[in-house]
DNA sequence: CGGCATTTTGATAACCATCAAGACGTGTGG
DNA sequence: CCACACGTCTTGATGGTTATCAAAATGCCG
C-alpha cells in the first residue's frame, strides 16, 4: 500500500498546499537532499529525551503518532500523524524531544536534513511562513484533542477522534475507499482519549449498533457522518482546512463557521 | 501589582533569553512600534472564531489563559501563560482564533504590529528561531496538558498543574516572594485540569491537609516541593527550560533529565 | 452593610476502571 | 495446509473515582 514517494515533489506539493510558492522557493527545496525512510508497524522514530537527530521527518505514506508514557505505567497518544504532516519540528529548535513517536502502520517517511530545512525556513519567507501554518494548526489540533479528553465523555471523545482523522484525511488528499479506515486497535484507542480498552470496546459497540461506525477487523469506519459530527461536538474550525480544500458540501463534514 | 513595562526592551529581553541576538536584530525590534494595554480580570483579548486582529500580543504582567466551550456547556481551558508568554501567533498565520483568551488576573500586553512582527520572524533568522523555540515549547505543554488530563487522576493532575506553573514563573524571571501563588478559583482550576469545582475541593483539602500545598484567599502555593514534585509525577524535561535558567538545585524542582 | 461569587458539605448516582477469563483471529512456522 | 501462539476483542462482576444536585457557610467587594 505505501507507494514510493519520496521525491522533493512530495515536499513541494505539501508547503505548497500551505502558501504560494516562488520560483526561487521551489529551486530552495529541490537542491535539499532528501531520503526516503521506510519503518515497520510500532517502529520507534524518536523516543522522548533523545537528542535532536539529524533528520527532521514528514509523513510520506501511512500513520504515525506520538506519545507519552506516565510513571504509573500508562500511556497517553497526544497526537496522530497523516501523510503530509511534519513530525519533529521540535528537532529544528530544541535540544531534546519531549516524547515519543512511533509508526501506527508501516509506513514511510520523507527525511530532510535539519541544518538544511532550518536554513530554508530561516531564510526563504514563503517556505517558513508554510512550515508555521503547520505547527500553528498542529497546536491548534492539541488543544482540542486537550478539550475532547477533559470535558467530553467516553462515547463523544471517539466520535470526535473519527470526525477528525476523516476530515485530516481528506485534506490530505487521501482517496477516499469506501470511507477511512482508522486502523487502531481498542487500547490504541484508549490510550489516546484517556479511557481503558475494555470500555473503548463496550462504546464501541454501541456505536456500531447505532449505525454511526462500521467496523472491520482493526479498523473503524466513519458510518453516519451528519450524526457522528453532532455526537462528536465536532466543529473543524480548529482544523483550519480553507473551504476550497474541504471536499464536497452536504457530505456532513463541511468545514463551516457555525459555532 | 502590574508594573508600566509596555517598553521594546520587554520584547528584547524575552526573545534574548531565547537565542543570542545581533546587533541588527535588536535594532529591528527596537524599530517596530508596540503598544502597552491594560485589561481586567475576566477581560477577553480575542474569542473563537474571531479573524486576526492588528496586534499581535504577549503577556506583559499578570497571567492569561486561553479556554474552549462545548456545546454541552463545559469549558476547557487548554493553556495558561506568564508574563513573557506570547499569546497568539496563530494571528500571524491563520485565518481564525481556535480559542478564546482571557485575563486571569488583571494583566496587561505589550501588542505587537502583526504584520510588522511577520515580517521581523521572516526576515530576521535570529528572531524567527527565538518565535520557533516559543512555539514549540507552548506546543510541548500542550501536550502534557493531555497528558496530564488524560491519565492521571484529580490529585495528581492538581500538583502537576501547581508544579509546572512555579518553574515557569520561575523561569520567566518572576521574584518568588514565599513561594508562587496561583490566583485561579476551584471552578478554574476544574476547568484546567478536566474535573468539576466540587471535586476540586475536596481534593484539595486534602492535599492541604496533608501539607502539600497552602491555600490563601483566591489562591494556592506550593508547599513542599519534592513532595509535590513526585505526588504530580512532574518532570519538566517538556518545558524546555535551559539549566542555566533554571534556579537553585535542590529547591526541589530541578530541571533534570530524569525519566 | 448588602449582594454576589466562591467555598464547603452531604447524599446519591453515573461513568468508567479494574480484574479475570474466555473467544476470536491473525500471522507464523513446521 | 495445519497447528499453535499470541495479540486482540469480548463479556461479566465489582468497586472506585468523580459527577451531579442541593443547600448552607464563608468571604470578598462595592
Amino acid at each position: 500500500m505505501p507507494p514510493e514517494d519520496a521525491h522533493p515533489a512530495t515536499v513541494v506539493a505539501k508547503l505548497a498546499s500551505r502558501v504560494a510558492l516562488g520560483a526561487a522557493d521551489i529551486e530552495a527545496i529541490l537542491a535539499v537532499p532528501l531520503e526516503m525512510r521506510r519503518w515497520n508497524r510500532a517502529a520507534y522514530l524518536t523516543r522522548e529525551g533523545a537528542p535532536p537527530g539529524r533528520y527532521c521527518r514528514l509523513v510520506g505514506s501511512g500513520l504515525a503518532l506520538r506519545h507519552k508514557l506516565t510513571v504509573a505505567g500508562g500511556r497517553q497518544i497526544v497526537s496522530l500523524h497523516v501523510p503530509g504532516d511534519f513530525l519533529d519540528f521540535q528537532q529544528l529548535f530544541l535540544a531534546a524531544a519531549d516524547c515519543n513517536i512511533q509508526a501506527l502502520t508501516p509506513m514511510s517517511t520523507v527525511d530532510i536534513d535539519c541544518a538544511a530545512l532550518r536554513e530554508l525556513v530561516l531564510q526563504h519567507p514563503n517556505i517558513g511562513s508554510a512550515l508555521w501554518i503547520d505547527a500553528l494548526i498542529e497546536a491548534a489540533i492539541s488543544r482540542e484533542w486537550t478539550v475532547n479528553i477533559g470535558r467530553r465523555d467516553a462515547r463523544a471523545r471517539i466520535v470526535h477522534l473519527l470526525c477528525e482523522f476523516v476530515v485530516r484525511m481528506r485534506a490530505a488528499g487521501i482517496p477516499e475507499n469506501n470511507g477511512y479506515e482508522l486502523p487502531m486497535t481498542q487500547e490504541q484507542i484508549g490510550d489516546a482519549i484517556g479511557i481503558t480498552s475494555v470500555h473503548v470496546n463496550r462504546v464501541l459497540r454501541m456505536l456500531a449498533a447505532e449505525g454511526l461506525i462500521r467496523r472491520e477487523r482493526r479498523s473503524l469506519i466513519c458510518g453516519d457522518l451528519d450524526a457522528m459530527r453532532s455526537a462528536g461536538e465536532f466543529n473543524p474550525l480548529y482544523l483550519h482546512v480553507s473551504p476550497a480544500a474541504a471536499p464536497r458540501e452536504g457530505s456532513g463534514l463541511d468545514v463551516g463557521q457555525s459555532t
